[in-house]
RNA sequence: GGGGCUGUAGUAGAGUCGGUUACAACGCCGGCCUGUCACGCCGGAGGUCGCGGGUUCAAGUCCCGUCAGCCCCGCCA
C-alpha cells in the first residue's frame, strides 16, 4: 500500500464526488480489456466502482492492469468523473461516475477462484462452504451478514434504553438433564470430568436475578447436538433477557418493543404493537399447530360431532376411538389435478396420518371417493361447517387430535406457499400463550416439561399440579412469526417448594436435583424476586428479516448438515498425547 | 435411526434405447479490439462421469453397495 490511505469506499461514490482525488481499494470483480482502454470494476464491501484506465493518459498504469485479473486486490489513486454522454450505466449505483486512474497498485494476486464472486451465480452448497471467504464476498451475503449486525446493535440499544446489563455467562458449564443432548468438554485437570456447553444460559441468568442484576440481557451462542434443519444449527445465537419484578405482560410489552425497533431500523417496517396473542389450545385448534402462520387464513375446522354418526366408517371409527375429524377448505381450489390432490395425500403421511380424504365442490355437489358414504344432510352440514362453495376443495384427516393436528396443520402451510396464498413482504406476528406445562413421555414414562423445568405454573392451575399434572399450563410464551417460533420464555419458579414439586413430577428425585442444579435450588432460598424472561433466536429473526431459505446464509460460518465445517474441516481428530492428557480412550477410531 | 432429491471439465448443466473420440455455455490461457459494464471477435487448454463392486461383447447410462451435499421424519426442555 506504501503511504496510500483509502479515502472512500468503492460503492459510496456518486455524481457529489466528481471532480475528487480519491483512493480506492478492493477486489476486482471484471476487467473489460478493449485493446486500448482497459475497465475494472472494483468492488469493497459497499458496492462497485468503474475504474477507466487510458494507455494514453496514464501508461504505467494501463500496463499494470493488463496483468490484473479476477479478485487481485488492488489500490487506485485517480479522479473521480463524470461518464462520458450516452455511457451511464442506470443498473449502478455509481454508475454516473467513473474513476480515472492515474495509478495502480496491485496489493495481491489471486487464484482463479472456483466459483464467480457473484450474486446470481447458482453453486453448490458444499463448494460454496468449502470457500467460504469467496462465497462471504459475494454482495448478498455481504448484506445478509451486515444486516445481522444492525440487528444486534438495535436489540443492545434498545435494551440499554430499557435499563437491561449485558452479562456474559459462562462457556464451560455443567451438564444437565432434560432438554437437549450436551456437546461436552473434558476437563484435563479433573480426570473423569466434563464441562457442558450451554444449551441456554437460563440457570445463570436466574441466578443473576438473585443477584439483583433486575434486567439482564446477553446475546449470546448457545449449544445443543442435535440433528439439523434449514433453520437449525448445533451453535446458534440467542438474544437472550431476563427481568425481575415482572409478570407475563410486562415481558411481552417490553420484548415487542425490541423487535418493532429492530425491524424498523433493519428493513424500516413499522410493527403494530401490540401484537396479537393467541392460546395454546386456540392455536392447536385453529391452525394445528403452535406456530401458526397469519400471513394467510384456511383454518381447520373440526367436524367430529357430524363424522361421529357417519355412514363413512373411517370418519365414524376415528371419533368412537377418542380421535378427531378435521378438515380444511382450499377456496378455488378446483384446479388441483387428481395427481396433485395424491401428492397432498403422500404429503400428510410424513406426519403420520393414514390418509386424506378429499372432495371437489362441483355444482352438482361433491366430488369425491367417499361421497357415497354420507346422507344429504351431513354433506350439508360438513358444507356449513367448512362454508364450502362450489369450485372449493375440501380435504379431511381423521386420527388421534395430535396427528390430524400434525398432519393438517403442516399442510396449511405447505398449500399456503403452493397456492400462493402468503404475501410477499408481510409479517405475521403472534404471542401464543399458555402452554401446557408438561407432557406425557409414553417412552419414559413419565412426564416432561414442556418449555423448562423451571416454568411457572398457572397461579389459578396450580392445584392441579397434584390432581391433573397434563392440565397445568404454564406462564410460558413463544413470539410467533411467519410460522416461524423466533423466541420463546417464561415466568420462572422463584419459589423452592414450587421447584421442588416440579423436580418431583418430571421424576427427578432430590438427590438427583441437588447434583444437577443444586446450586439453583440454594439460590432460589436466599431471596429469589418474582422473575421471568425470553430468548429470541437471531439466526432465525435474521433469515426472516434478509429473506434467506436457510440459517446458512445468516451465518458467517455455518455447519453442514451432518454437523461439520467444510473449510476448517472440524471436528478432525486429535493427537494420542492430547487425549492422555485427558484421561480419554477412544472405543472408536474416527473414518479417515 | 429412517424417507426423499442431487452428484458428468474450475462452475453450473445436456448426454435419447447401453454402442465411434463424452457435448455446448460461463470461467481459464493466448491473440485482436479505445467507451465497455454479464463488452465483442478469433484460437486453445481443460474429464478418475463422486467412489467401489456387479451385469454385459460393450456402462456416464442398468443393478448392488458406499461417500458427500441438500430437504424432511424422528430428535431439538
Amino acid at each position: 500500500m506504501g503511504d496510500w490511505k483509502r479515502t472512500h469506499y468503492c460503492g459510496q461514490l456518486t455524481a457529489d464526488d466528481i471532480g475528487k482525488d480519491v483512493c480506492l481499494m478492493g477486489w476486482v470483480q471484471r476487467r473489460r480489456d478493449h485493446g486500448g482502454l482497459i475497465f475494472i470494476d472494483l468492488r469493497d464491501r459497499e458496492g462497485f466502482a468503474q475504474l477507466a484506465l487510458d494507455p494514453d493518459r496514464d501508461p504505467e498504469a494501463h500496463m499494470k492492469a493488463d496483468k490484473v485479473r479476477n479478485e487481485f486486490v488492488v489500490a487506485v489513486q485517480g479522479k473521480v468523473s463524470p461518464r462520458p454522454e450516452g455511457t451511464v450505466n442506470p443498473k449502478m449505483k455509481t454508475g454516473e461516475v467513473e474513476v480515472e486512474v492515474h495509478e495502480l497498485r496491485v496489493l495481491n494476486t489471486a487464484k482463479t477462484p472456483p466459483f464467480m464472486v457473484e450474486d446470481y451465480v447458482d453453486v453448490a452448497e458444499n463448494t460454496r462452504l468449502k470457500y467460504r471467504y469467496l462465497d462471504l464476498r459475494r454482495p448478498s451475503i455481504q448484506q445478509n451478514i451486515v444486516l445481522r449486525h444492525k440487528i444486534t446493535r438495535s436489540a443492545r440499544e434498545y435494551f440499554d434504553g430499557e435499563g437491561f446489563v449485558e452479562i456474559e455467562t459462562p462457556f464451560l458449564t455443567k451438564s444437565t438433564p432434560e432438554g437437549a443432548r450436551d456437546y461436552l468438554v473434558p476437563s484435563r485437570v479433573n480426570p473423569g470430568t466434563f464441562y457442558a456447553l450451554p444449551q441456554s444460559p437460563q440457570i445463570f441468568k436466574q441466578i443473576l436475578m438473585v443477584a439483583g442484576y433486575d434486567r439482564y440481557m446477553q446475546i449470546v451462542k448457545c449449544f445443543r447436538d442435535e440433528d439439523l434443519r434449514a433453520d437449525r444449527q448445533p451453535e446458534f445465537t440467542q438474544i437472550d433477557c431476563e427481568m425481575s419484578f415482572v409478570d407475563r405482560d410486562d415481558v411481552l410489552r417490553i420484548m415487542e418493543g425490541m423487535i418493532a425497533k429492530v425491524f424498523k431500523e433493519t428493513i424500516g417496517v413499522d410493527v403494530a404493537l401490540p401484537m396479537p396473542r393467541i392460546t395454546y389450545a386456540e392455536a392447536l385448534s385453529r391452525f394445528g399447530v403452535d406456530n401458526p402462520d397469519l400471513r394467510f387464513d384456511m383454518e381447520l375446522v373440526d367436524i367430529s360431532d357430524t363424522a361421529r354418526e357417519c355412514g363413512f366408517k373411517v370418519f365414524a371409527d376415528a371419533v368412537a376411538w377418542g380421535g378427531v375429524v378435521k378438515g380444511m377448505n382450499l377456496k378455488g381450489g378446483s384446479s388441483l389435478s387428481r395427481k396433485e390432490l395424491d401428492d397432498l395425500t403422500d404429503f400428510v403421511k410424513i406426519y403420520g396420518a393414514k390418509g386424506l380424504a378429499w372432495a371437489k365442490l362441483t355444482p352438482d355437489g361433491w366430488q369425491s371417493p367417499i361421497a357415497k358414504f354420507f346422507k344429504p344432510e351431513e354433506l350439508e352440514r360438513i358444507n356449513h361447517l367448512l362454508q364450502a362453495e362450489t369450485g372449493d376443495v375440501l380435504v379431511f384427516v381423521a386420527d388421534s387430535f395430535r396427528v390430524a393436528n400434525d398432519a393438517l396443520g403442516r399442510l396449511r402451510v405447505h398449500l399456503g406457499h403452493k397456492l400462493g396464498l402468503i404475501e410477499k413482504d408481510s409479517y405475521a406476528f403472534t404471542w401464543v400463550t399458555d402452554f401446557p406445562l408438561l407432557e406425557w413421555d409414553g417412552e419414559m414414562r413419565r412426564h416432561v416439561a414442556v418449555h423448562h423445568p423451571f416454568t411457572a405454573p398457572m397461579d389459578e392451575d396450580v392445584p392441579l399440579l397434584d390432581a391433573d399434572p397434563g392440565k397445568v399450563r404454564a406462564k410460558a410464551y413463544d413470539l410467533v412469526l411467519n410460522g416461524s417460533e423466533i423466541g420463546g420464555g417464561s415466568i420462572r419458579i422463584h419459589d423452592k417448594a414450587v421447584q421442588s414439586r416440579m423436580f418431583d413430577l418430571l421424576g427427578i428425585d432430590e438427590d438427583e436435583a441437588r447434583i444437577k442444579f443444586g446450586f439453583l435450588l440454594d439460590a432460589l432460598e436466599f431471596g429469589a424476586p418474582p422473575h421471568g424472561g425470553i430468548a429470541f433466536g437471531l439466526d432465525r429473526l435474521a433469515m426472516i428479516l434478509t429473506g434467506s431459505d436457510s440459517i446458512r446464509d445468516v451465518i458467517a460460518f455455518p455447519k453442514t448438515q451432518k454437523a461439520t465445517c467444510l473449510m476448517s474441516e472440524a471436528p478432525g481428530p486429535v493427537d494420542e498425547k492430547q487425549l492422555k492428557e485427558l484421561s480419554i480412550r477412544l472405543a472408536t477410531r474416527p473414518k479417515q
